[in-house]
RNA sequence: GGGCAGUUACCAGAGUGGCCAAAUGGGGCAGACUGUAAAUCUGCUGGCUUUCGCCUUCGGUGGUUCGAAUCCAUCACUGCCCA
């Protein structure tokens, strides 16, 4: 796989670029919808493509290895095939949810015991099985496996912590070269920088996924309870490190403001589950600010979804039927709202590689933080 | 005409002498959500007040009692059964 970064910004490090994968190119900065289960809660393939124009979806190695199970997915040929995305996709570890299930898990140096959420019983994932988890999901883009610790960590458990992921990252590289690809197209295994918010961490961290000949490097363990500016200023120390030739992938962040500011940091792609779990649960993001559709004041206001709506359910719809809909719990609701957010998310990375291209990428970033609402 | 059961906050429905402004659901109002254990979770939901507290409320009226949603009488209404 290559990246191909074609435009840098000169008043900051934002930069635009394509990589190309297996299953097509994807165009930087970008946003990633999340499909954790290996569906985009609440949207079809055909609105992900046509409507929302994502170049890229995420699957979950966890959830996918608990259910439908590996066997299952190398039987339908791999992820692409199961779920008729024939685009590129990346799957996350299950890093993160040993980071989220931490009640139901086990640590140590080999790898991490847990429980199923699902029924309880008894799994093992190891850098080396994680890997071959995600050969047989086929994901484009592979993680490799690494501890997130919480946002609060002190000193020492983070510096633990982080010896850990290093060693099960080695682990990943290894496996992942003496393993081969199981649907005959290349793969890519991404390390993930940790290190919380201790720049010394970061920066031991940023240094050591910088010897792995990787295509892309991945921080992860931000936004996850630590203040937005040492997240900023973590990207910053990062992003100094990182090689500049490859893609950097800011993992699981994250609002509208944190993309904008990340771009300007150098970051090249993004996920979040905000726009879709939000939508469902009845927030919008949109030009004008959030708008919580359940809210009685949009009982009665016909005016369409987002006037400056780049999707068709923007214009299709009025906020009082979308109102009535969550009112109603309606699934149509869940669908509309995860729509629009997607294609939010997307039209504000597609503006920002315009920006970029352009040469005023700051001057339209500055612009809209100041005109989206802190909270975005 | 007779018998029985019932009437509680927006709705349903607990509560049958003080710990009751009154359980629990639902509804309503608001908030949260960052590599998805999330179509989830949290708070509020009689009035006034920052808190303490005060006031009004369990179909109506009148009683009993130190004290009543709770006991008694009576009226009204509802449901079921017998004629």
């Amino acid at each position: 796989m290559t990246f191909d970064l074609q435009y840098s910004d000169s008043q900051s490090n934002a930069r635009s670029g394509i990589f190309t994968t297996a299953h097509g190119k994807i165009e930087t900065p970008i946003f990633m919808p999340v499909g954790t289960e290996g569906s985009v809660k609440a949207v079809h393939t055909r609105e992900l493509l046509q409507d929302i124009h994502a170049q890229i979806i995420l699957g979950n190695t966890y959830h996918l290895y608990l259910r439908p199970g590996t066997e299952i997915i190398r039987k339908a040929g791999g992820l692409h095939k199961f779920n008729g995305f024939n685009r590129p996709m990346l799957t996350d570890s299950g890093g993160f949810q040993v980071f989220s299930l931490t009640n139901i898990r086990k640590l140590n140096e080999d790898g991490c015991e847990f429980r199923s959420h699902i029924d309880g019983s008894k799994h093992f994932f190891s850098p080396e099985s994680v890997i071959d988890i995600e050969r047989a999901i086929g994901a484009d883009i592979m993680m490799a496996f690494d501890e997130c610790p919480p946002g609060t960590s002190d000193y020492d458990y983070a510096k633990k912590s982080l010896q850990l992921t290093h060693s099960w990252l080695k682990r990943c590289f290894k496996h992942f070269n003496e393993t081969q690809p199981e649907y005959g197209y290349e793969q890519s295994l991404f390390p993930i920088v940790q290190g919380c918010v201790y720049k010394d961490l970061r920066e031991e961290s940023a240094k050591f996924a910088s010897e792995f000949d990787a295509d892309g490097y991945a921080i992860g363990g931000l936004a996850v309870g630590e203040p937005t500016e040492e997240m900023y200023r973590m990207i910053e120390v990062v992003n100094a490190i990182l090689p500049k030739e490859k893609p950097r992938y800011l993992m699981g962040v994250g609002t509208p403001v944190n993309i904008l500011e990340a771009i300007s940091l150098g970051v090249d792609m993004f996920d979040c589950v905000m726009p879709t779990r939000n939508g469902r649960n009845a927030m919008l993001f949109t030009s004008q600010g959030i708008m919580n559709m359940r809210n009685r004041k949009w009982q009665d206001d016909f005016s369409e979804i987002d006037v400056n709506g780049t999707c068709f359910v923007d214009h299709q719809y009025s906020k009082a039927y979308l109102h009535h809909l969550f009112k109603a719990k309606e699934l149509l609701a869940m669908q509309i709202a995860s729509i629009h957010n997607l294609a939010f998310y997307l039209e504000l990375v597609r503006q920002a590689r315009l920006h970029i291209r352009q040469g005023d990428f700051t001057f339209w970033k500055n612009q809209m933080v100041s005109i989206l609402p802190n909270r975005l």
